[in-house]
DNA sequence: AATCCGTCTGACCGATCGGTCAGGTCCTGA
DNA sequence: TCAGGACCTGACCGATCGGTCAGACGGATT
């Protein structure tokens, strides 16, 4: 069976996984070809897909963790409103585009159209929930400008600002949504 | 010569860009081919390529006039410091991304790929000092992180509310770029 | 020695991409 | 009547895409 020391296999699934994390978050999902992922390993194009079903598949153990944090984030967003619903989604939302930056910059722009997967179906229904707990659950147009406003732009910017350290991104971050959201009257 | 009433020619040239604009607001620059529009069009793909002498001419007509009014208030950034740098910025962008919403959803998330052409290269250097004019022409970080939060965040809005009047828009998405915006010291 | 299995690969597939080209149609001016 | 040019098209091109498949290789089990 599996006794004795740990056998040296070859972690080329890990290798595939992280090399595509790179390449997807440069060239974008669809921008990056199964062959530029295998050249980057170097394996073949037919060793990614023997260790992944599709290229799909790769992209979703990609987003796994950070969907996981984007739903316990859901979670706690139900029930609240107000100013409250604010502050949850503003630390919320800021620490999980902060860690995950990698992750939201590889569907850059491409954030509608794999919404359409069924596998990223709910993302949007949270998202919308997102955008309304930013806007404090009001249903004034300009409140929902405001929350659309702050949600993509911390999106983007994480994605744009990839070196710099979490512990100096994450308060500056937080300070321009505290100061750009509509007050709840 | 050209005398008599305007011959009733064909406005084909015109009729595929309207629908390239079209096509190109939802799904994108490189997630539109040239056969989706020519179908738009009800003509074949090779009457596109008459009419245009390749797929990238047919995006920089269709981005011609954004460009001239980007430069234009680029232009009007020159000599300005602060917070008079700080409101040209934010009155002039918010403008310019409410009219010309189209233009700006086309290039979602292939921004940075479609600057790599020379025929959009100096755009970047116009972002740049666009960001630099929001964060009112400070070095601190956090100044800058909220430049860069807000113009993704009217860029990305302008794309999402394409039905929206602008006259609604506008004064909204104002208001929380002047709120978000760091206050030059 | 024979077998099995996890790993990996080159060759290949159909589809689609942007782009080319020879030629057809139709109007106009000489 | 004829030549010419604007307009348009189907057929075709090479490249690249995601994905399939039969089989090669090597170490462990029997």
């Amino acid at each position: 069976m599996l006794e004795g020391m740990a056998r040296a296999v070859p972690e080329t699934h890990g290798e595939i996984l992280a090399a595509a994390a790179r390449r997807f978050a440069v060239t974008g999902y669809k921008g990056t070809s199964l062959q530029d992922i295998a050249r980057a390993v170097g394996c073949s194009k037919a060793t990614v897909l023997y260790h992944f079903a599709n290229k799909e598949a790769l992209l979703s153990e990609l987003m796994a963790p950070a969907i996981a944090v984007l739903e316990a984030l859901d979670a706690r967003l139900a029930g609240t409103t107000g100013a409250a619903a604010q502050e949850i989604a503003a630390e919320g939302f800021v620490d999980l585009a902060v860690r995950f930056r990698r992750q939201i910059a590889l569907l850059r722009g491409e954030f509608p159209d794999l919404l359409q997967q069924p596998a990223f179906a709910h993302i949007q229904q949270i998202s919308e929930r997102l955008v309304a707990a930013f806007a404090g659950n009001s249903d004034r147009p300009s409140a929902r400008i405001a929350a659309l406003v702050v949600l993509a732009g911390i999106a983007e910017t994480c994605a744009e600002f990839i070196d710099i350290p979490d512990d100096e991104l994450r308060p500056a971050l937080l300070a321009v949504v505290r100061r750009a959201l509509e007050p709840v009257t």
